[in-house]
DNA sequence: CGTTCCTTTGAACATAGTCAATAAACGTGG
DNA sequence: CCACGTTTATTGACTATGTTCAAAGGAACG
């Protein structure tokens, strides 16, 4: 054990923008210092209501936040989850406001973001392929909910979700973590939570996976990921994803 | 009539950037002569491949795109529309990759961005707000993928056309000119062209639209507004839209 | 332990898809 | 301007995927 309040040695929020862009040593010590600035939000609370000005970035430090939007009737759709690492509220507006709710799914714990200021090129590199992935996940969920079946869209949306989740370290191996409720699964896949249920059922018969709401295990990613059509995301042309 | 070759007074790139944001003489001048610098596009041609480099910034000067994804057995979702006055290609990245196919719906013109120099900050603003607006125009595609009913999808899709064509001063009243197959908008709003057609069939039953594929008329814009929970997009905190 | 939330199951139903055929509109060349 | 070929729109009958409603188990938690 080191000193009670010394941080991790890493972090999901230092290992996703290490993978997304090189950074310097200084830049990892600005992130491990706006690290500590935290602020902790429990589960079901909103964060940031829909046209709201948004204030301040900050990241995801721990926990499973989503985007949402609530229709006059209460009908619920779930824009994208907000995963360890993540990052919130950038934007190059001036005046920016948000877009969507941002609802803690779990007990979330969020941090600063240093500005990208001048001597930092790396963290204001990787603020702009963070953005630039939020993009092409978003386009990919447009693809998922017009015209894939139940099935290929739980496979899909798990294939991608454990990339995200492996950016930031939080897998192991083909498992991972997913603090969903099978009713927050259904508002992000635009079905009904029954049938979540009974396709999640069906997948684990078909030996796809296995595991539970809680933690998965993709059984048989090759499987999936041909049922899905999946390829993983690809920004840009440089080295990095 | 003035000059053979003298631009029009206005065009739809031009009138809607101003209308994102307030542009001086000297970058309304740098549009104008950008806007010389065009190339044409026949209908179905690709204009950009999915994952391929993106070489520069243009906009479309007339004529309708859309950016779509093809899965492997051959189902296509279409993203979004791209209406004149539109920006293709605008990315903070160094070396972008096109995160969808882009393809031209009509013959389409485009022509040269000015780049957003320093002496242009209405310039550099306007492509943000720009940039923006796509990403919310995005996000209520998911919703309308993941929550509407088919009827609902036409509507809420109508009203933000039309919208998005009054910016770029497009539209005579409630009237706008779509040119696309039901095909084309089947494959946008995630359903089948047979449903789209019958969908399209009972709305003008119920007395809410008029026209056909080629020129629409929101004939009851208020009830359409209700029936989809449509509200009109906003970016910033600012006055622009 | 009791309450609450979540998952699971069944039966009936609805929206949208599929397949196939016809009609209308459009573009082109003569 | 008209005939022809092609694309697009329309229609019908049937099917399928996913929804709704309701209820019963389980798991989690104070």
């Amino acid at each position: 054990m080191t000193k009670a309040d010394a941080l991790p040695l890493s972090s999901p929020l230092r290992t996703r923008l290490r993978a997304l862009a090189p950074l310097s040593g200084a830049e990892m010590q600005a992130l491990a210092a706006a690290e500590r600035d935290q602020r902790r939000w429990p589960a079901r609370r909103e964060m940031i209501a829909e046209g709201a000005p948004i204030t301040q970035a900050r990241a995801i430090v721990s926990g499973w936040a989503c985007r949402q939007r609530i229709l006059p009737d209460g009908r619920r759709q779930i824009l994208d989850f907000l995963l360890p690492g993540d990052l919130i509220g950038v934007s190059p507006l001036s005046n920016p406001l948000a877009p969507a709710t941002i609802l803690a799914v779990t007990e979330v714990v969020t941090c600063a973001l240093p500005a990208a200021a001048a001597g930092m090129p790396g963290l204001s590199h990787a603020y702009t392929v963070s953005a630039a992935l939020t993009e092409l996940y978003t386009l990919a969920q447009v693809t998922r909910l017009g015209r894939l079946s139940a099935q290929e869209r739980l496979a899909d949306w798990l294939l991608e979700t454990r990339d995200r989740l492996a950016l930031a370290g939080q897998t192991v191996g083909d498992n991972l973590p997913v603090p969903l409720t099978q009713e927050l699964l259904a508002d992000a896949l635009g079905l009904t939570s029954v049938h979540v249920n009974r396709t999640l059922q069906s997948m684990r018969r078909d030996g796809l996976l296995a595991g539970r709401s809680g933690m998965f295990l993709l059984a048989d990613r090759q499987r999936l990921e041909i049922l899905a059509g999946y390829r993983s995301a690809r920004v840009t042309a440089d080295t990095e994803p």
